[in-house]
DNA sequence: AGAAAATAATGAACGCTGTTCAAGAAACAA
DNA sequence: TTGTTTCTTGAACAGCGTTCATTATTTTCT
């Protein structure tokens, strides 16, 4: 039965993807210990290495969930929302919503970084797409003259800017909006973005 | 002499900085080991731990380096400039110049974390005002209705989304606007910010 | 000056980390 | 069943930050 082995070795694989984030979830990237990961798992230390090649590719699956989970909470934000510029509050308001609600794990798709050298597999990178994708149909709204590339890249542009305030506010102590006033400040950034950014 | 004793200490605390921040500068904040930064300074490994607490303060001193140099790049890259949107300007294309010459080390200043449950003296905290201090003045002179903490605020959020986009373009892989774009995104985003904070 | 006390420098040793690998167990093929 | 392949195991390894008894130095006292 090659089934079985198969069957088992996946099972083995999602154990301790579940151990891993739960584990992030609570102790952050460098709360993630191989042994506790593994005990969680209910398996050996020397397993995580034949399920996955080290530690950071376990890192890469956890953090795929979460981009997923992202998507969907983009998703989800704005199903009812009408006009390009409602959408892109709702979207910004999403946004700020899960990185606090999933504050850990949404870290840690910022701060992970593979070893010099490595770079992700393509499946992976292409799964970063959601955090830009659901900006572009409202940007073309604003900006008709944007296309292509040119409009892919200024959703970037926006993107970034959102999260670099949500980024600073959460996880900066020093410089940083107030958590309470995030919602707010975020609120007008994208609001000023969108007039500054009409033709 | 008691000054013997406090110039020969001083002087292996520059030695441990120097060491550390060319550490830095050459692999990261991970790329920073005691005893590496021991050997180049000319002590033994136990001697870092009577010159500072441990290896996170020692890094404290090499960010709080870094925003000096910061602070002054800023400046002189304002020095010749007049008006509020052109001052915004410069100060944006000054910060891009400084990230990307000084990479390593101003990825320092936003990564690196002090353990759990211990934060970092009220100096430190102070020095990262130099990050918002020169955009208060040309921010106060496109809103003169926003004043004291709310413009320090609005300047805050100004700051963390170009930090945004500079940093998301210059560390993350996957997202981000590419190197050579960057210095034209981001002067995009500020005219559109300014466009729009405009009463 | 020399002796005593206080202080700093030293590096072997500790505990923790991710990762490996020889040995054993289990699953498959004959 | 027997032989072969495959997976699992956890002790062992190398590297890390940090500590601490020991040694060396500097300061203070007489």
């Amino acid at each position: 039965m090659r089934n079985n082995r198969e069957a088992q070795r996946d099972a083995l694989k999602q154990r301790l993807i579940d151990a891993a984030e739960a584990q992030i979830a609570v102790g952050g990237l460098s709360g993630l210990k191989a042994r506790d990961v593994t005990a969680a798992a209910g398996c050996a230390l020397g397993a995580l290495y034949t399920a996955f090649e080290d530690l950071d590719r376990l890192i890469l699956q956890v953090n795929s969930r979460t981009l997923a989970r992202l998507g969907a909470a983009l998703q989800d934000s704005v199903a009812a929302v009408q006009g390009p510029r409602a959408v892109m509050a709702a979207l910004a308001q999403g946004y700020v919503s899960f990185a606090q609600n999933n504050f850990r794990l949404w870290a840690a798709l910022f701060t992970h970084r593979l070893p010099e050298g490595i770079d992700a597999p393509e499946w992976h990178r292409a799964e970063h797409a959601v955090l830009i994708a659901q900006i572009i149909a409202p940007l073309s709204q604003l900006r008709p003259d944007l296309t292509g590339e040119a409009l892919r890249q200024r959703a970037g542009t926006v993107f970034a800017a959102v999260h670099g305030v949500v980024m600073l506010a959460l996880t900066a102590r020093f410089v940083g909006t107030p958590v309470a006033q995030l919602p707010g400040e975020v609120a007008a950034l994208v609001e000023a973005m969108m007039r500054g950014l009409e033709q």
